[in-house]
DNA sequence: ATCGAAGTTTGACAGCCATCGTACTTTTGC
DNA sequence: GCAAAAGTACGATGGCTGTCAAACTTCGAT
């Protein structure tokens, strides 16, 4: 497959795209999760509700957004949160969103298309 | 017309609501503006390129987010930031929106429907 | 070589929501 | 009272995007 993905760098980072990256709550919950963790975390080993071509679509959301980076170990697809340099662009935004009362809701599915 | 609209109180803040406030960059101008002036602003003195009604509809969005407070002051409505009660809520939220980096981009048009 | 696992791509579909214009309501000032 | 000012309410509209299924591509293991 296609080597590594296209990444944006740091003075690229914009914090609409930023935001409407965060804004879907299955994607914050990747990011969360990423948080949490410590660690980069395979695509399918994430906890989440949805099809694979939509966990695929989330994954290329946050990557052009700069909130992670992904790349291939075998077939398997890890994914990295980008933590140091989304503090450096947006120092505390991170910070803000993973924080208790954050995680306290949100974890769910996404609020467009129930379907 | 009718006396003050309602406000939610803190414990009924919703992340998830107010980043869907917040990711519309009018509605986020809107919070940059009232941040910067540091005293509350009529509707109709705050810099915008959009028409009255859509206006109206993002005051209510971010006041239903429980971003700003309005009171009415003869025929105008008063916008105030609940600058306290958001970091009580979400600490750090607000800090990093308004933060220079952020404010450097996205005071310009809304992303959907340029129309 | 073959098969399976893991993701990607593509196309279709549906719902949300930002936007506007018009009509309406309230309050102030004359 | 009347008119103007300031918003609100109400449809209507259109584009964006989250969702899925199905077909395809890669890599690894058998």
């Amino acid at each position: 497959m296609g080597r590594t993905p296209p990444h944006p760098e740091v003075p690229q980072f914009d914090l609409q795209r930023i935001l409407e990256a965060l804004v879907d709550p299955v994607r914050r919950s990747i990011v969360t999760q990423l948080e949490a963790a410590g660690e980069d975390i395979k695509c399918g080993d994430f906890d989440m509700q949805v099809s694979k071509s939509t966990a695929t679509h989330h994954f290329k959301v946050l990557r052009e957004a700069g909130l992670i980076r992904q790349y291939y170990v075998g077939t398997s697809r890890m994914n990295a949160l980008r933590r140091a340099e989304m503090d450096e662009a947006f120092p505390g935004l991170l910070d803000a969103l993973t924080t208790p009362q954050a995680r306290g809701v949100g974890l769910a599915v996404s609020t467009r298309s129930t379907l």
